[in-house]
DNA sequence: CGTCGACTTGAACACTTTCAAACAAAGTGG
DNA sequence: CCACTTTGTTTGAAAGTGTTCAAGTCGACG
């Protein structure tokens, strides 16, 4: 593992307010490694042996069943997931792959529930990092069911320009057909969704979303903190977002940008 | 409150295992009481100023946006829900209402902060309990996306087979349409569906269900324990059902059944 | 006995998916 | 550097799925 990745690690909220030689201890058992693209980290229905940190790069989170697959979230640096399964000690709900190349970092998941049980605040953090992600599904869940899917899509649309600082314009920052999957319809159903929605105070021209009437878009799916997160400031539940850009109008360029998919814990 | 209710909360996995002098200050500034059928118990978007506990009857949860309505959970005795809220001090994410005569206890979400600090039992009781919940929504939105309508109304008969222990017929013990919304659909198309499922291996007749062909069932929606829950005892993740009883031909009768609903820790 | 709410049914409508094809962009190898 | 392949995106048409509206049935309860 690298020197200057440990900081990083030790900054994330999990993390961060435990004792120092825990934490060393946790690090000591763990290990870092680089992934090419499209790699399977997890599958599902696997035990839990690690608890997973992505350091660099990106995961997709996803889930199968019958023969069908869906995206579940996307994590970036510096984030984990699978939180709650290893605390359980139990199968994998979902499967993990990388997106790009990236480089995580793996701890053991007996080293974790050791640990926090003998040192409060991680235990506290713990608590915390759950709470969030439960209310992350929850939301998630309660977005599927109570709005359609043209009213996820302009929520989702207005929720990336708030995170990118309430920019006018923005990159998506992940493949159109995955942000389909993620808000629970098809490539093609987005597609047509996003059309459509030009009429409704967007303009769309690639990767490159500019909102143009936001009041007209906010009329289609008002936005709801109980659903699509809390405003202000570490709105991503114990997930980094990479700092919120605003994307010039000449596409192609290469722009960091927030996905905008929510933190995930298992 | 009353002197035969402690016990069974104190048998709460959640509650289980920490020191009696804790849960004691816990039940101090506890309180409980008695609602008649229909009262909205707490309303989404309320700060979280207290932890539910049912001792008796049953709370639905449920989600609002832009005038609609869907049922999240069902919570029965002895169950709690909004843990996620109270512990992160945040508002609740969703609403609450007696879907009958029910007694509830009433924890100070602060006390409750303030004990896991100091008693590291219960605090690792509750990464447990938060880590369940977590995956019980996960589960419950990987089948709202996976799964087809039909596919979710079979593999919910064929989950509350089970629970109630693999029995051929049983009573469904919730009315239909908070069912259909618990599955994510309207009552007229839940009642379609199971009208359609008569030709796959059940009968219905009211509450009443009966699986005539097992293995038919199966097949429209192939159970799996990554979406319908692990199999064997303590299944409902840190949720007590009522004992599974294998319901009578005849209906009308009075028996106590499972929902099948799954639990809710905010 | 009458009222109310839950459930069912039918028909029309709206929305989504599927399948097929064309197109565009990015990466590969000559 | 240019074909060439691969993969993601868009579009159209047809089929499938789910919702809405309206009306009627049933059972529970006062």
């Amino acid at each position: 593992m690298r020197a200057n990745e440990l900081p990083e690690v030790r900054h994330l909220p999990l993390f961060r307010d435990m004792l120092q030689a825990n934490f060393e201890q946790l690090m000591q058992g763990a290990y870092a490694q680089t992934f090419p693209t499209g790699v399977e980290l997890i599958r599902q229905g696997d035990p839990a042996d690690f608890l997973h940190i992505v350091i660099a790069g990106s995961v997709e989170m996803y889930a199968e069943w019958g023969g069908r697959t869906c995206t579940m979230a996307v994590v970036q640096p510096v984030g984990s997931f699978i939180l709650a399964a290893c605390i359980r000690d139990a199968p994998y709900l979902m499967s993990a792959r990388t997106l790009e190349k990236s480089r995580l970092i793996l701890v053991p998941s007996s080293d974790l529930r050791a640990v926090f049980r003998r040192d409060p605040e991680f235990a506290v953090s713990t608590i915390t990092e759950l709470a969030g992600a439960f209310r992350s599904v929850a939301r998630h869940a309660k977005g599927l069911k109570l709005r359609t899917s043209r009213e996820r899509v302009a929520a989702y649309l207005l929720k990336q320009s708030r995170q990118a600082g309430n920019v006018e314009s923005f990159v998506l920052g992940v493949e159109k057909r995955l942000i389909a999957s993620y808000l629970g319809m098809t490539p093609e159903n987005l597609s047509r969704t996003l059309r459509q929605l030009e009429g409704e105070g967007i303009r769309v021209n690639g990767q490159q979303v500019t909102i143009t009437d936001r009041h007209r878009l906010m009329a289609v799916a008002p936005p709801d903190p109980l659903i699509d997160g809390p405003d202000g400031p570490g709105a991503g539940v114990g997930m980094s977002l990479p700092p919120p850009s605003t994307a010039s109008a000449k596409p192609r360029e290469k722009v960091v940008s927030p996905t905008g998919f929510e933190p995930v814990t298992h």
